[in-house]
DNA sequence: CCTTTAATTCGGAATCATTCCGATTACTTT
DNA sequence: AAAGTAATCGGAATGATTCCGAATTAAAGG
């Protein structure tokens, strides 16, 4: 997802347009990867010293309530990126070194032969860990 | 898993039979679904009033380490249960009400095409959440 | 059965991420 | 430019988890 459309996004539901904002987006647009919530705290003070913790914590919320912003969760971290442009569902390996990503284009859901008719269905996840090529030792 | 199973691995590493590790895997036993740190400390405490969080947290994380336990996230809050037996490997759809869970014999790693030969696989997940039928409403 | 020794537990303090809150600042519209 | 409201700030509060030194307990050997 580009800056602009999470913009469109957040101005449809009447949020402001603010320096923050931007930076934020800015910050994960350029990641390209899941980044640590210290991770997002350290570069934005960069741009803008003096932010706010319930700043960056509560646009992180929004935004990932919102869709903007994938979450998830590695040995009791979260972690954030932003979401893959939203053309058709799959999921991720996720490298545990630097939280860059590959695409899997597969979605298990699809081959769930389970009956779970009497259930009613929320969510699901999945993700592959490892270490990618630049981060796998040797 | 059995109580006396997870007694043979303690075992085998050499930690001590003692009483409040006797509630914890009696506890998750007799749970037989995800649990909430909290819901653990609660139960265990009207076992051994008294019990040091120490205790509970240090022995659950040890647990979890040994494959005495499976731990997993949801909504920020740590869930552990009782390891299914490791005859063979399969998936879980999760209650997000009760915690209760149901096999899903698939494992989506089978039908993943896509190349990760220069990757490091460490592991991976895939959870089915939603509503059981005790849980779903109307 | 008694002693020894090291693991385990206890109790409470410390840590750490996250959230709350009242006061201030900054968007957006008029 | 002024008004109205959302957003931010700064610092305190929260809450789960971990740390730590002292006391207790389980396992092994005599």
């Amino acid at each position: 997802m580009s800056i602009d459309e999470a913009w469109d996004i957040l101005l449809k539901y009447d949020y402001k347009r603010t320096k923050n904002r931007e930076i934020l987006l800015r910050f994960f647009d350029d990641a390209d990867r899941y980044v640590t919530a210290m991770e997002v705290r350290v570069a934005v003070e960069r741009d803008n010293p003096g932010i706010s913790f319930d700043t960056i914590y509560r646009n992180l919320a929004m935004f990932s309530k919102l869709g903007i912003l994938d979450e998830t969760e590695l040995n009791g971290e979260r972690l954030f990126r932003m979401q893959c442009a939203t053309d058709h569902h799959h999921h991720h390996f996720i490298c545990t070194a630097c939280g860059g990503t590959k695409s899997i284009p597969i979605c298990p859901m699809d081959s769930v032969t389970v009956n779970l008719s009497e259930y009613v269905i929320e969510g699901h996840k999945f993700e592959i860990y490892g270490r990618c090529p630049k981060c796998k030792v040797g």
